[in-house]
RNA sequence: GCACCCGUAGCUCAACUGGAUAGAGCAUUUGACUACGGAUCAAAAGGUUUGGGGUUCGAAUCCCUACGGGUGCACCA
């Protein structure tokens, strides 16, 4: 936020020697010694310039007209970094900027005007939600909330396919275990069937409701159960992520692109575009001709069905036509195969492929007292989303799920996610907030009156001045995080926030001190509130005021 | 066999997308308030960033290579 002025009166600077750069790129330094700011300007225009990164910093450095109510210093370090020394006033400032913004502090604009498209969990109504669709499902809730405090307007949405032979089987399935209610104990388990108890459950249903009704495997009996199976497990999912605290806006029936034309009229423009042909009775799509370290695949089978990536390509052209400035997609690792297909499809078609930004997450592994649970979707013996909800709670589960990034694997250690307390992360971050309502709550108690205005210089002392100059990044640790589609960058940059505060409220008394000094310590107190409290909401994450 | 992801402290992970002396938490060791919640704070110790080459002012980050782990490679989705 302060850093604009001090980029501009650097631009300036390089301008009156003769060098026309649009912008500036700031560093904070991690080193106390290295400066509040950094920039590495000379160095990247050395090159350009054929000068000595030292000589151009040195010319900058003369031209530039320091405000000194905020620099105290500017000076040369290293191979040519400039590093800038600001005064206590400039975080004084800033957090007076900060407070302006009050609740809104941390969203920005420069998404504003535009529309994304987030598509995320997207599970086939089959089963339960298993670790995978959790993590998938808390990062695609939280790039949706990180693009929408950067001002963008987000479409969640939630792609399912209710045809096909996978919901065959869950209607088998469900029949063969509804034919051993009846008693029918030999009837023979279809080998590729969907094992999981919830499947006893759904014949369970049936079974009360039809009776023995049901003797004969039809069409029709197989309808009703693949039906009622369905519902059951659209039921379960929409139930595990209401848990979540997480919501879509749109749910995309594939089956949606058959009935309104979408996969014929796909395959007629392919051939007319020559991407596609006829071989040993089947279509063929020329992917090999879009990208040559693609390999031709099949489009539609010998029996007339069409394989996935059909309507894959179909549905992405779905999100393109309805005109996104952002479409993403967040897949495991298992779908990465597909990916290049859909893009050099799309591509194809004449779309702007760098619209689309698809997200990877590296698979969920769970841990308990040392030991992997296995997760075996063949056995149905894996540990459901529900369950684990249900052991140790929302915020932790979507806070585990947000505090490694993406592409690594994830270790889900049940030990860990359990214990309520200090050991445990998510508590770390609450307890701020708790901390801050709790204070609050005595100074209500004892009838003290916070002032609307306070005197900022007052804060000297330097965890003060640490917890406001972290404070001050918030903003763009939210933009940053968002462009990248990097949600850990939130919880990492929380955990920041967390630390220097309790160092301040360790080192800084507030009540009983005098009065002026204790409401500009409430005053940061507060401000530390918001933005803790905003960096959680983003995370999906509650605020409490007691723990 | 081919493609993609990963390899960082004893463990789990960061590192501002190529920046300066690679940082946190847990575990270990040692300290700290007769007041705001000790679910806290301060400090010590812990590293040849898997090995080896290369690119440049500068590499954990980019390229090549070897090794190790994961995932995917159907007329399954």
């Amino acid at each position: 936020m302060m850093h604009r002025f001090i980029e501009l009166s650097f631009i300036q600077a390089a301008k009156e020697i003769g060098i026309d750069i649009p912008n500036i790129n700031f560093e904070r330094p991690k080193i106390a010694d290295h400066g509040h700011l950094s920039t590495n300007i000379a160095m990247t225009l050395a090159k350009l310039l054929k000068r000595k990164p030292q000589d151009i910093a040195q010319d900058i450095i003369a031209h530039l007209k320091v405000d000194s109510t905020i620099i105290d210093n500017v000076e040369i370090a290293g191979a040519g970094f400039i590093n800038i020394y600001l005064n206590p006033h400039a975080f004084h400032l800033a957090m007076m900027q900060m407070i302006t913004m009050g609740s809104h502090y941390g969203r920005s604009n420069i998404g504003s005007g535009k529309t994304a498209n987030v598509e995320y969990v997207s599970a086939n109504p089959t089963g339960k939600l298993h670790l995978g669709h959790g993590r998938n499902a808390a990062i695609g809730d939280t790039v949706s909330n990180l693009l929408e405090w950067t001002g963008y307007t987000v479409t969640r949405e939630y792609y399912f396919n209710n045809a096909g032979n996978q919901m065959n089987m869950l209607a088998t399935s469900i029949f063969a275990r509804y034919q051993h209610l009846t008693g029918n104990t030999e009837y023979l388990f279809p080998e590729d069937g969907y094992h999981g108890d919830y499947i006893i459950e759904i014949a369970e249903k049936a079974f009360t409701q039809f009776g023995n009704t049901l003797s004969d495997e039809n069409a029709e009996t197989l309808s009703t159960l693949r039906k009622m199976g369905e519902e059951w497990c659209f039921a379960s999912i929409m139930n595990t992520l209401k848990k979540m605290h997480i919501h879509q806006d749109t749910f995309f029936n594939e089956d949606s692109l058959y009935t309104d034309g979408s996969i014929d009229s796909l395959l007629d423009e392919l051939k007319k575009k020559n991407l596609s042909y006829e071989k040993e009775g089947a279509t063929w799509m020329k992917f090999s001709e879009i990208d040559d370290s693609l390999t031709d695949r099949v489009i539609v089978k010998s029996t007339g069905e069409p394989t996935y990536r059909l309507p894959d390509i179909a549905y992405h052209r779905t999100k393109f036509e309805r005109n996104y400035d952002l479409i993403v997609d967040i897949f495991g690792a298992d779908h990465i195969a597909t990916i290049p297909d859909v893009k050099a499809g799309i591509r194809a078609l004449g779309y702007d492929i760098s619209k689309l930004k698809v997200l990877i997450y590296q698979f969920v592994t769970l841990w308990d007292n040392g030991e992997q649970v296995k997760m075996s979707k063949r056995s149905g013996k894996s540990y459901t989303l529900d369950e684990l909800i249900d052991e140790v709670g929302a915020d932790v589960v979507r806070f585990f799920f947000l505090m490694r990034g993406a592409q690594t694997q994830l270790e889900f250690d049940l030990l860990i996610a359990r214990e309520q307390n200090d050991k445990n992360p998510v508590y770390y971050l609450q307890y701020v907030h708790a901390r801050i309502c709790s204070l609050l709550k005595q100074i209500e108690e004892q009838q003290l009156q916070i002032q609307d205005t306070f005197d900022a210089s007052l804060l000297i002392h330097s965890s003060e001045l640490n917890l406001i100059s972290i404070l001050t990044r918030f903003e763009e640790v939210t933009i940053r995080a968002a462009h990248n589609l990097e949600p850990q960058m939130i919880s990492e940059y929380l955990r920041e926030v967390a630390s220097a505060f309790h160092s301040f409220y360790h080192d800084c008394r507030i009540l009983g001190m005098e009065s002026s000094l204790m409401n500009a310590r409430i005053h940061l107190a507060i401000l530390t509130k918001t933005v803790m409290s905003n960096g959680l909401t983003i995370l999906g994450i509650s605020s409490p005021t007691s723990m």
